[in-house]
DNA sequence: TCGTCATATCGCGAAGATACGAAATGATGT
DNA sequence: ACATCATTTCGTATCTTCGCGATATGACGA
């Protein structure tokens, strides 16, 4: 744990905030564009209501969701641009670590 | 944690494989299409025997590395095939997640 | 066969994540 | 102001992950 950091802070969070089922589940929840309050993700998850929020505020910093107040509720919902810009990032730092082959490109003749 | 999963194995393990900082760090070694042995990485990373060897097992569970033995040595590479694939499900996953709201891309009517 | 080198697996303590209930904050209505 | 409802923050117990050293497995050469 002496070696620089490799990637920026926020994919960092985007990747910490996807590697748990728990959230993955939940952010199915969000398909189709829904709006969910806080108590609607903790019910339909069979999880506290302090977890759920718990929850909610790691996908919202991990760049999955954003959230305003409607009066005492609070509305997250899917944060598509930021999903794909992380998505981007992911991918720039992937290619980095790897030779890159993938988009139709070429596969030199190592073998 | 009574709900159903919602991403598949592989994913999993792409998305825990990666959510470490350490395991970035060793990722990046292999920039440049770099194959590297388990002794190699601990001692470039600073880290045990074995716990480098640990890790790179994660990696490649998780997709993002391949290895061979050469004699009494095990190159590791990146799999760059494979980590496209990942790349692409998770892509479709998080598609699933998010309507494609206002920025270019779209999925036409949801219900 | 034995000895060695590289890697993998095991056992363990430290650090972090997870989920919960209880208490604090914020917002609305009376 | 107060009461109430939704959300957040706090304190705690439990579980998993991390990294290590020690031991086991596998491969080569003498």
């Amino acid at each position: 744990m002496n070696t620089p950091a490799a990637l920026d802070g926020p994919t960092q969070d985007f990747l910490k905030a996807l590697a748990s089922e728990t959230r993955q589940q939940i952010m199915m929840l969000f398909a189709g564009g829904q709006q969910l309050t806080v108590g609607e993700v903790a019910d339909r998850c069979g999880l506290g209501q302090s977890t759920a929020s718990e929850q909610l505020a790691l996908l919202r910093r991990g760049g999955l969701l954003s959230s305003t107040r409607h009066g005492k509720l609070v509305r997250y919902r899917a944060d598509t641009p930021s999903i794909t810009a992380r998505l981007t990032d992911l991918q720039n730092y992937l290619g980095r670590c790897c030779p890159a082959p993938d988009t139709g490109a070429n596969e030199p003749p190592n073998r």
